[in-house]
This record gives structure tokens, C-alpha cells and sequence, in this order.
RNA sequence: GCGCCCGUAGCUCAGCUGGAUAGAGCACUGGAUUUCUAAUCCAGAUGUCGCAGGUUCGAGUCCUGCCGGGCGCGCCA
């Protein structure tokens, strides 16, 4: 049970009923009414504005509102006192009771715990990471995939029916340069020189070592066949062959993360099977393509600007600030029109709601999609681009400089082999996605609190530990899980452990607060502020011997105590499940 | 010039979509260790929430205008 809506169910009762005996009008709006924990504990364990939020539609003073509404709900069994604060809040005190019964919730659900249905069976479609095919994956691209994963996951512990997909840039410029620069390669492998073939990777082409194995693929499956025919012949096959191994590559890496994308969805399948073509016939059917001639961009123009007319698509119609073109002047579809095909197929795959993880430097391109989006989908879709700000890393408080010419750019594969997979993930949940994040190597490897990622595994490690040592102080005694859901709580009355059970309660709520907000971070702060209160009651227990889990001379007790920690590593598990990362039970 | 994002304690940031006296961590000071892993905990201070208006019972949160920082601004992807 989640308290919080259960005791919003007893208000909006109770306000009903009063309505019934006239106290207050009939047909009220509830919609505003919240029942949430104060953020001062003392004013109680939940508290409501229903008053607040009633006062217009009833024509009557909030606390002329809340004085008959406490009373009543004060007549719950569950609730121990009510009282009328401030402006006319009403703050509940709820009974111990009613709080260790919540221990059991939790006990009884195990990591589905926090498992919500608030958005049952609805298909969403989350697209992450996208990165061009033309080599590793690198530090520019680890946090939109570990944000998107995260939200993904946090999506379906919501309910939602998500597909995790990946969009393949298959089809631009630069899988030309790739395939070149891989024919480069597949050169030196046939030839005896080795390395030596090719001499400097000339300008333009990619120089990557990676490529390298990908020229000896070839030179291996399909022997010197490609070696003295003009490119025209060549380029095609080696096209689908460099992005095959680059996807290849891609996976990999995205695997070393734990991530796994059940879509793959290749641009180039748009040219090639028509996508584009459908796409735009449907929007040139409600009419919202024109050729016309777009005004220069202010405040920048290109040295090379020329007015021409274009294929344009009427975005401005649905927000955008000016309409966008659809063909470049060699008459080449754009990216853009690529991606209306791309948000077209997915519309036609039956998503209503989708998800596009980008990076900041794309946001200028919200617009025309969401547009796009809105006239594909006769305004029943809706786009959620979210963008990730920049990671800077830093090592010992210096920033480590990178850049792409100098090609001494940071891989995700680097990263993850240097700190590992739960560090990596937890680190780039620690900040809102559109905040900048710090990413310190020093304390991400830290074995301190300072360090988020291991303060919240060493309180579920502390847990395990403790279960492990009841086994052999307690050897009689059963601690198993179906032992310790029927456990008599009864006995955790001290304020501390009352706060852990408290603290686990808010958990469903937070996790459909940071799943309708699409912001995973929210619970890294969470699971932090649980680990928090976990530690705090094992120090109480070094202080009062008679706080501590293990009472060798007390079987049903420690049975409670085991029950309560249970509890907390569940709720810690169930919320690493969503970050990706493993809830370690030793260190 | 235009659009989007950001501005909260000395530093790094939360702030539950409008609630009560705006919170953590770091840093600083003092304390707890014959431990169920002290890899931790407890106690102590600080704020013109960038500025100015507006909306209302109530604004860090919503609206408008400024100021400051970041990103972007036909045909690259």
C-alpha cells in the first residue's frame, strides 16, 4: 500500500461525504489535492492542503474547511492526531502500527516494491545514443546512454511498454569517408608491407587503429577482389561492411555498460525501401510542403549565402520558428527529412509517446521534430527530446583536455575498464541530465562516503554482511524471507528504525515522481538519503547495544531487526535495478 | 539579432511540477572506535533563491522584462 494515496483516497472520501451532508458544495475538483510528507518531520508523518486547495470552490475559509475535515480524519484508525497548521494544512500523525504494516508491504513485494502502474501497458518508445557508426563509442557519448537506459528502466517499472532503440546514421557523408578509409586498410592487409602500405592516413579519412582488423575482415572474406576497381564498384560494399563492423564495435561497448538496444534502425533503410518518400507524401497530402525561399539566418550569415528556392516542410506551422528544408541543392533528401521518415515509422509502429536522447549541442533541433512529430501524428503523438549537457572529466582536480584531432579522446571502453560499469552508471545519474556534470576519476574510485556509488553499495553490503553473521551466531535461528515477512515487527519502536520504515514508504512515490519528471537522478538522491538513514541506525546500534540487529539472546527480535534491514535492501536493490547497477552484497 | 538551457550557502548541487521556518554534501570545529566491516555516525554556521515587476490565500517553483553564463542558428550529421 502506498500511504500517501491511501490517505488521499480517506481526504477526498471524507470531503465527498461532507458534500453529501452539505457542509461543503457538491461536484468539487480533487485533481490539485496532494497528501505528501511534510518536509519538517515534526509536523507530522503526512500532511494535506485539501483545505488550500478547496477554499475557492467552496467560497469558504480554509480553516473553516479543515477544522470538520481533521476531525473526521481523525476518527481513522491509522491515524493517531490530527491537526490544523499554518495557513490551514492539516497534519497527520499516523499510528506505529500502521508503519511496521508498511515494513510488511515491502517484505511481501520484494523488488517489486515501488512498481507502479500509472502509465499500464501504455508504448513508449525511448531512443538513446545514436552515435554515427564510424568508430568506438566515446566520453561524449556515455552519459545519453546511461541516462536512456535509466529511463527506460525507470519507464518500465512505471508500466510502460517501452522499446529501446538506437538510430543508425547510416547514410550520410561520413559512411563514405568511413568505407574509403576502410578500403585504405584493406589494402594494407593484402599488401606485404603491413602498416607500412598506407603510410600517413590521409587528411579527411579516419585514422583510427581500430579500422585496421575491420581491412583484414575484409581482405580475408572476400580476397583481392576489390583491389584494382574504381571506387564506384567498391564503395557500396564496403560501406555495409564498415558499418556493420562499427555496429559491431558499438554494441560491444554498449555492452560493456550493460545496455542492451532491441532496435536497431538503419537510416539508410529509409532511402533505400522508401521511408522518406511515404513520409513526405503524407505531409504533402495535409499540405505542408512548399517550395520556397528561406530568409538568411540573422545575426550569422554564411559567406556562401544564396537565396534559392527549396523543398521546405511547414514547421513553423506547429511552432517552429521557421519553416525547414527538405533537400539539400544537389538535390539529396537532408538529415532532417531522414529523421521526419524515421519519427514517421515510429508513429506507424503504433508509438504515441517517444523519447529522444540527444546531446545539448542538438537542442536547436527540438523544434522542427516536435513539429514533425505533431503533423505526422495528426496531433496525437508527442516527442520528448531530452538533452544531456557535457561531461567534464577531471582528475585530480584538473581538467583532462581532449580533442578529437589530436585523437586523444577518452572511450566509453577506456572509462569503463578504468573505474567500472556501477561507477560509470551511478556517476552520470548523480546530476539532472540538462545540468553540466563534473566527472571526478579520483572520486569515483574513492572508498568513502564521499563517493555516491559506494556509500549506497556499502550500506546493502553492511546488510548481507549482517545477514551472513546471523547464519553462524544464530545458526537456529530462521531468517529466510517467508520467516521474515510474517516476523513479528512490534518490537521496532525506536524513532530510528520508525525512520527507515518511513523513509522505504516514500519509495513508490519517488519513483513515479522521477519517472513522470523523465529524470533518473532523482533516484541516486534517493537511494543516497535511504543509505543515509540505514548507517545512521547502525551507529545508534555501536552506541546502544540494544539498537543492534543481531541479539543473540532475543530470536524474535533479531527476526524484526533482519525484517527492517530486508526491507532496506530490497528497496536499495530494486532502485540500483533502474540505474543499472549491481547491488553488491560484499566489498 | 533570434531560439533553447542554466543562475539557490564559500564550493558542488537537491528542492517531490505552487505550500509551512529553502535543504544535503564538501570544506571548517568538536565528539563517538575493546564494531553486526568507523569504508560509518553524531553535534555546530551561513542565504537580497541573479535583478525588477506581475499572477494568488501562498512563488525558489508560473508569467513578463532586464542582467550574467552555456549551446545552437539554410544545404554537416
Amino acid at each position: 500500500m502506498n500511504p500517501y494515496a491511501y490517505i488521499r483516497e480517506q481526504v477526498i472520501a471524507m470531503a465527498g461525504a461532507m458534500a453529501d451532508e452539505g457542509v461543503l458544495p457538491a461536484g468539487m475538483d480533487f485533481a490539485n489535492l496532494a497528501v505528501e510528507a511534510p518536509r519538517d518531520p515534526s509536523h507530522g508523518d503526512v500532511a494535506t492542503n485539501a483545505a488550500l486547495v478547496l477554499t475557492k470552490q467552496a467560497k469558504m475559509k480554509p480553516r473553516d474547511i479543515a477544522a470538520p475535515l481533521a476531525e473526521r480524519l481523525a476518527g481513522l484508525e491509522v491515524v493517531e492526531a490530527a491537526d490544523i497548521a499554518g495557513p490551514g494544512f492539516i497534519n497527520l500523525r499516523l499510528s506505529d502500527d500502521f508503519w511496521r504494516a508498511r515494513l510488511g508491504d515491502v517484505l511481501r513485494a520484494g523488488t517489486a516494491y515501488g512498481d507502479s502502474r500509472i502509465a499500464a501497458g501504455e508504448k513508449i518508445n525511448v531512443e538513446y545514443v545514436s552515435a554515427n557508426p564510424t568508430g568506438p563509442l566515446h566520453i561524449g557519448h556515455v552519459r545519453g546512454a546511461v541516462y536512456g537506459d535509466a529511463l527506460a528502466n525507470l519507464l518500465a517499472k512505471v508500466g510502460h511498454d517501452v522499446c529501446k532503440e538506437y538510430y543508425i546514421n547510416d547514410a550520410g557523408a561520413q559512411v563514405d569517408v568511413l568505407a574509403r578509409s576502410v578500403h585504405l586498410r584493406y589494402r594494407e592487409a593484402l599488401s606485404d608491407l603491413g602498416d607500412e602500405a598506407v603510410g600517413e592516413i590521409p587528411e579527411g579519412m579516419y585514422p583510427g587503429d581500430y579500422l585496421i582488423p575491420v581491412g583484414q575482415a575484409m581482405a580475408k572474406r572476400d580476397g583481392d577482389k576489390w583491389l584494382d576497381l574504381d571506387e564506384a564498384q567498391w564503395l557500396g560494399e564496403f560501406r555495409r561492411f564498415s558499418v556493420d563492423a562499427m555496429m559491431d564495435l558499438v554494441r560491444a561497448d554498449l555492452a560493456s555498460l550493460g545496455i542492451e538496444q532491441e532496435v536497431f534502425f538503419s537510416e539508410e533503410s529509409l532511402h533505400r525501401d522508401g521511408g522518406i518518400d511515404s513520409a513526405l507524401a503524407a505531409l504533402q497530402d495535409k499540405g505542408l510542403i512548399y517550395t520556397g525561399v528561406l530568409e538568411p539566418p540573422k545575426g550569422k550569415t554564411p559567406e556562401d549565402w544564396e537565396p534559392r528556392p527549396q523543398t521546405l516542410f511547414k514547421s513553423s506551422q506547429f511552432g517552429d520558428d521557421v519553416d525547414r528544408p527538405l533537400r539539400k541543392s544537389d538535390g539529396a533528401w537532408t538529415y532532417f527529412a531522414a529523421d521526419i521518415a524515421y519519427h514517421h515509422d515510429k508513429v506507424e509502429r503504433g508509438f504515441k509517446q517517444m523519447v529522444d536522447v540527444w546531446g545539448a549541442d542538438h537542442g536547436g533541433y527540438i523544434k522542427r521534430m516536435n513539429a514533425a512529430v505533431r503533423a505526422l501524428s495528426n496531433d496525437q503523438g508527442r516527442l520528448d527530446v531530452r538533452l544531456c549537457q557535457m561531461v567534464r572529466l577531471l582528475r585530480g582536480g584538473e581538467v583532462v583536455r581532449m580533442s578529437k584531432r589530436a585523437g586523444n579522446f577518452i572511450t566509453l571502453r577506456e572509462l569503463v575498464d578504468e573505474v567500472g560499469r556501477d561507477v560509470v552508471r551511478f556517476m552520470m545519474l548523480t546530476r539532472k541530465n540538462d545540468a553540466p556534470l563534473d566527472f571526478d576519476f579520483e572520486l569515483a574510485m574513492e572508498q568513502s562516503k564521499d563517493n555516491p556509488v559506494f556509500y549506497v553499495q556499502y550500506a546493502h553490503a553492511r546488510i548481507h554482511s549482517v545477514l551472513r553473521r546471523v547464519a553462524d551466531e544464530m545458526p537456529d535461528l530462521a531468517v529466510d524471507m517467508e520467516t521474515l515477512r510474517e516476523a513479528d515487527l512490534s518490537g521496532l519502536t525506536d524513532s530510528a528504525e520508525l525512520d527507515l520504515i518511513k523513509q522505504m514508504a516514500t519509495w513508490p512515490r519517488a519513483v513515479e515522481i522521477a519517472a513522470q519528471a523523465r529524470e533518473p537522478h532523482r533516484i541516486a538522491f534517493y537511494l543516497n538519503e535511504l543509505a543515509s538513514a540505514f548507517h545512521a541506525l547502525w551507529n545508534k546500534g555501536n552506541a546502544e547495544p540494544k539498537l543492534r540487529f543481531i541479539m543473540a539472546e532475543d530470536g524474535g527480535m533479531t527476526q524484526a531487526r533482519l525484517a527492517l534491514i530486508q526491507g532496506v535492501a530490497l528497496v536499495l536493490a530494486s532502485g540500483l535495478a533502474i540505474m543499472g547497477v549491481e547491488p553488491v552484497e560484499k566489498m
